[in-house]
DNA sequence: TAAGATTGATTACAGATGTAGTCAATAGAA
DNA sequence: TTCTATTGACTACATCTGTAATCAATCTTA
């Protein structure tokens, strides 16, 4: 299951979850336009998460190359639980209600939504 | 806005989000049959809610009673709305998609939303 | 009234997190 | 071949978190 991911840590995460394997230097550069880190930074945050089993690593000459282990989804289905749960005992439409009050549904994820809720229900 | 609140810190505010204001040792109480914490473990979380701006205090003899100063529905759409975020890039639908996967929906949940939905069209 | 219980204040301390710096090896450039 | 840039390994360090312990004041109970 591989420990807890912090904030900064699922940056990266979800650099590697766009394209992967990926050298850090790599991830350093895709960061760039959001993130002011450092490579530094970039690095030890990658070394942790190695550490924590949530990327493998795979030699390519002197460097390394970065691959998730944990799916995004896997990720987000126990994030999305985890804060249901935490905050109304795991029901999910008062979650979704408050995602919606805060602006956070475009009129096509109305639509999207209500094509999932139609396929649940059978 | 109040700094972040801890996954700890989470619960002494659902517990004060249920009723307040309360006493510290009542909040000792009502943890009691979910966690095993010691009273001075309360009584810190407390404190450290009540510096983060997250609980305001009142006194009553010499103890205080504590209320929250942050909303449970103003805390829940912004950890809603972050989550998604960071994972979607603000999109609902992916996030209760991996809700409905988790079997977090259940009947009534799926009822419920899709009332909400329909009021959202209008 | 003396002793114990309770309360907030202060302090503790290890592990996680954010954000790097230093070092030694090596690959590439001149 | 010598200098430089890059890379991973190791170290650093303040703050946040989880989980308390100690202390002094005060309330309660015998």
């Amino acid at each position: 299951m591989a420990q807890r991911i912090s904030q900064s840590e699922l940056d990266i995460m979800n650099v590697l979850w766009e394209k992967s394997p990926m050298a850090a230097s790599e991830v350093v550069e895709r960061l760039d336009n959001n993130k002011d880190w450092s490579s530094r930074t970039v690095k030890t945050l990658l070394s942790r998460l190695v550490e924590k089993g949530a990327l493998s690593t795979e030699a390519d000459g002197r460097r390394y190359l970065y691959t998730p282990l944990i799916a995004k989804d896997t990720y987000a289905s126990h994030a999305a639980k985890s804060l249901s749960e935490r905050l109304f005992g795991g029901r999910a439409a008062p979650l979704v209600a408050h995602l919606a009050k805060g602006e956070g549904l475009s009129e096509t994820d109305i639509e999207e939504l209500e094509a999932l809720l139609a396929r649940l229900k059978k």
